[in-house]
DNA sequence: TTCGCCATGTAATAGGTTACATGATTGC
DNA sequence: GCAATCATGTAACCTATTACATGGCGAA
């Protein structure tokens, strides 16, 4: 690609590059997990962060060559076989991760749900189609408070770290909380919404 | 669906595009509005959806460019002052808008918090940084959920319309979710969490 | 009349999304 | 031995984000 040096090392040839929260699930993954390859970083969110806040498995291919770049990141290649590139974190990478962690800088949460942008314009529409939409989102998130609950029991066996299940206990309340909302929508249409 | 009306445009200088939620957003927007300038479409977006779901202004002065070349938006320029342009939906995009309403598909709730993203990484911190993040967070929420009840007693005054209000109502909902969830977080932490 | 904020955009870039493509495994 | 799925990437396009920049208007 271009032409780095060998390790990183003394050339300080790291260039700084804005750290999006892709960058730190990526360098919070390896620091947990260890070396590891881009798939493995797709298998780890799929099931966990992944549930809720979506990474294409390109950018997981993709984002750790721009910290490696950065010196954030390691690369070693497997010698035989597939090759495979694993990733490990750097001492400059896991600073970069500890002082992200330290400062608990509250942000705002953003909430992106398309069934939500349509209700929003409920009154371009007619009462029935609303219904119909309240009554298959609030299906579709009972659906998911199922796999949620599922998937909950399934992880507290297996002995799961308990910030990843905190983790995923706010995306079941809000699947709860989803439901909740969308049942009353969809009730409350038929009987005319003063 | 599409092999749109004549009057589009005799070139059938129509490309098509995918529309994003932001496209549908401002389409939405402007069947409800009517003719409205970018700024308008920002002030709609400010106090209603855009508190969960983040539209910068550059996309709402950008979008409706783009909605216009596919033939959905219309451009008036005011021909004294400002020229400020004034854009509204046509016939094709009133009728992509109202397909769009028609279809109640269900899509994943996409939840991005970097609280939350620390909190699943707590365990490369210490107890007490993770006990912090959790007392920020629950104060940062109280405080959008107190913000929430004021906005929606205000809009409440002037009759606010009904599914504006409903989608709001999610929101206010939510950080009422996230402050519990946090709150508890904070309180877990001290004891110990086996 | 000057300062400051509201209003109205444009530019540049990088990051994200959607495909495409192909090598390895595993099951049948 | 073949099909299907898992694993591992790359490419292209384009949207979104972040700056920058300026004009108008209201208040003091």
């Amino acid at each position: 690609m271009f032409d780095h040096p060998s390790h990183v090392g003394k050339s300080g040839a790291v260039r700084s590059l804005n750290l999006t929260p892709t960058s730190y699930l990526v360098l919070g993954l390896l620091g947990a997990m260890g070396p590891s390859t881009s798939y493995d970083l797709k298998r780890a969110v799929s099931r966990s962060i992944g549930e809720f806040w979506s990474f294409p498995h390109s950018q997981l291919y993709a984002e750790p060559a721009r910290l490696a770049a950065a010196g954030l990141l390691e690369e070693r290649r497997e010698e035989r076989g597939r090759r495979r590139r694993l990733w490990s974190v750097t001492d400059a990478g896991r600073e970069a991760l500890e002082s992200w962690l330290a400062e608990p800088s509250a942000a705002v949460t953003e909430i992106r749900d398309l069934g939500l942008l349509k209700l929003f314009f409920g009154g371009q529409t007619t009462p029935d189609r609303v219904t119909t939409l309240a009554e298959v989102n609030a299906e579709f998130h009972r659906r998911r408070t199922a796999d949620y609950e599922a998937l909950h029991a399934h992880l507290a066996a297996r002995g799961i770290d308990p910030y990843e299940r905190a983790t995923l206990e706010l995306g079941l309340r809000y699947e709860r909380t989803a439901v909740a909302f969308w049942e009353e929508m969809a009730a409350w249409g038929p009987e005319g919404q003063g």
